[in-house]
DNA sequence: CTGAAAGCGCTTACAG
DNA sequence: CTGAAAGCGCTTACAG
């Protein structure tokens, strides 16, 4: 900056109010300016200003798994909207939920003065330990959960699986098995109780969910499993799976069985991945809109940092936003058996 | 840390050197220090650091689309071996590859005073663009493809290929088709290019590929237009597809043209996704070692910084680290029929 | 083993 | 409209 106030023959403080593109300066001074920043190719060094203004625009991603489907989307999400606001992204991932990771990893991104962190949360032990983390860091939590009285955005799970199990009860099946995800997952939870509230609320019998982890083994696993039990005579027709890559291998266990889909079981999963449609049968699912939780996340963090820097405290507690799901139907689900 | 100072009754340099485990501090002091640490629970201001120190210990990624399976799990790698080695990662993805893009996103990059920068760079554009870079950021391209100039990280994308044509053809197969992968990416050019010089290692045809965009619908359309091509006299017994998702939509295709696999027609794919293994049937494909790709790229990375430090121009030139692809025999590939 | 001094490159009031 | 001064919170030689 010395550099090119000297070329510009200006002070370096008139070098800093152009590049702030602060009013009072002479057109003919910000030429000068901006020809002697050029010439030299000068990048204002953005950790100075940030010693100075306590501002790093720098906002925090804690996540748990980004190889999983779910949480890569909305990563992608979330760098959009923080880049399109004009936010750098550091990014932590977690390799457990233990409170001692959470704690290593927060201390991680607060070493590096973000200005908030958006922790993509899907457990409820992860949630805990960001809830009791000390020390004001602005935060919110995707897919956190209830009561944890931090802020979070999250996709409506329980509707989501409500109007997959509704689905398949009007095309007249008795009831509608349920695979679990991962049991430490809250979406796992979420669409559990939203499958359950929906058989019950149509009076339909509840029979025992299976638990699964989200990979495709495990819903080959239990799938075998549910082939099982209607082989001693249970009618299981319809199944809602926690998720697609479980759907997956449910597929693949009623087709090595020799069931037919729709025709013998019907099958719904979550997610809508890509290659939902193009499965044989096409899977019914239900998608949930990331980029959208992304840019939701986005606003409630800048919204809490803002408040943070007024020094008004969120006036009705931690914000919640939820961005509804959508049943896709699709080749897999039909009417059952006569 | 003018406060811990206070508390412990030492002067701030001294909780300095306590912080940075400089070695002539006195044992008593050090842990009043460190007391007065916990008490106030301090933490080291890292832009502060950063200005002195002109070390940020941010590195910088440069994605283009983190929601497919390569670039995601690349992304993950990275990001592992970036935390191993203490350093935080910065992120930004690219909407588009024009050059105009590109230097925009180095800017945002460079601006927060990266030390260095891995791009996953898949495409031809965007590795010409990195490759005019002005100044003198370190720089590793993963999958950068050749003669970039640029250090580069690849899995042996030509490798990969040819093992999976080998296969297909010691099964018995007159030759393979291929479906491209999207034109524009360096990954698609490799895998038609190790196809082709298999084929022609072989003596066998070389058939018109088609070009896809890596999505499972451009699979489905140009399965079908194989099973037209089929229907009209071509043989067509084993297909060679540039990833599993387009893989998905052939097998889809083929299944509506009431075509076997692998009766009829084999079928290989490249990515091994995860719901490959419990496709029906189960899909051959090609391994790509994510995590090792990240690992490598982390560690060229460090050594381009450590060479600029030391002002060591980087003897042979550039690097390039080429990580072994795997063939994954599965039930999607047999012998062609009689 | 510990402290006083200088400086990293910027921005923010304060003068003029 | 522009410049001289102070200071953000650290680390790095330099003394002692």
């Amino acid at each position: 900056m010395a550099d090119v106030a000297r070329l510009a023959g200006v002070s370096h403080q008139t070098v800093s109010r152009v590049i702030n593109g602060h009013p009072n300066v002479r057109q003919e001074t910000v030429l000068r300016v901006q020809r002697a920043i050029d010439e030299l190719g000068y990048h204002r060094n953005s950790t100075a200003r940030a010693l100075v203004t306590r501002r790093t625009n720098v906002l925090g991603v804690l996540a748990f798994d980004t190889t999983l489907f779910g949480p890569a989307q909305t990563l992608a999400g979330i760098e959009r909207a923080a880049r399109e606001a004009g936010y750098f992204l550091s990014m932590v991932s977690l390799d457990d939920v233990s409170p001692a990771g959470v704690v290593a990893a927060a201390d991680f991104l607060i070493q590096q003065s973000v200005e908030g962190c958006i922790a993509i949360a899907p457990q409820r032990g992860l949630v805990d330990a960001l809830a009791s983390l000390p020390g004001p860091l602005p935060l919110v939590a995707v897919e956190g959960g209830e009561g944890s009285g931090l802020p979070v955005v999250c996709v409506d799970q329980v509707q989501g699986a409500e109007e997959a199990v509704r689905h398949l009860l009007a095309l007249g099946h008795h009831t509608v098995h349920h695979i679990e995800g991962d049991p430490l997952w809250l979406e796992s939870e979420a669409r559990a109780f939203g499958w359950r509230r929906a058989l019950e609320e149509a009076g339909a019998p509840v029979p025992e969910p299976l638990q699964g982890d989200w990979s495709p083994r495990s819903g080959y696993d239990l799938g075998r499993a549910l082939v099982g039990r209607r082989a001693a005579g249970e009618r299981v027709t319809a199944i809602f799976v926690g998720n697609d890559q479980m759907a997956i291998g449910v597929l693949r266990a009623l087709h090595e069985a020799g069931l037919g889909v729709p025709g013998d079981v019907s099958v719904v999963g979550f997610d809508d991945i890509p290659e939902a449609e193009y499965l044989t049968p096409s899977l019914s699912t239900v998608y949930q809109d990331f980029a959208q939780v992304g840019r939701e996340s986005l606003a409630l963090l800048l919204g809490e940092i803002g408040a943070g820097r007024t020094g008004s405290a969120d006036p009705a507690g931690a914000g919640r936003r939820v961005v509804p799901a959508e049943l896709r139907q699709r080749g897999s689900s039909g009417p059952p058996p006569p």
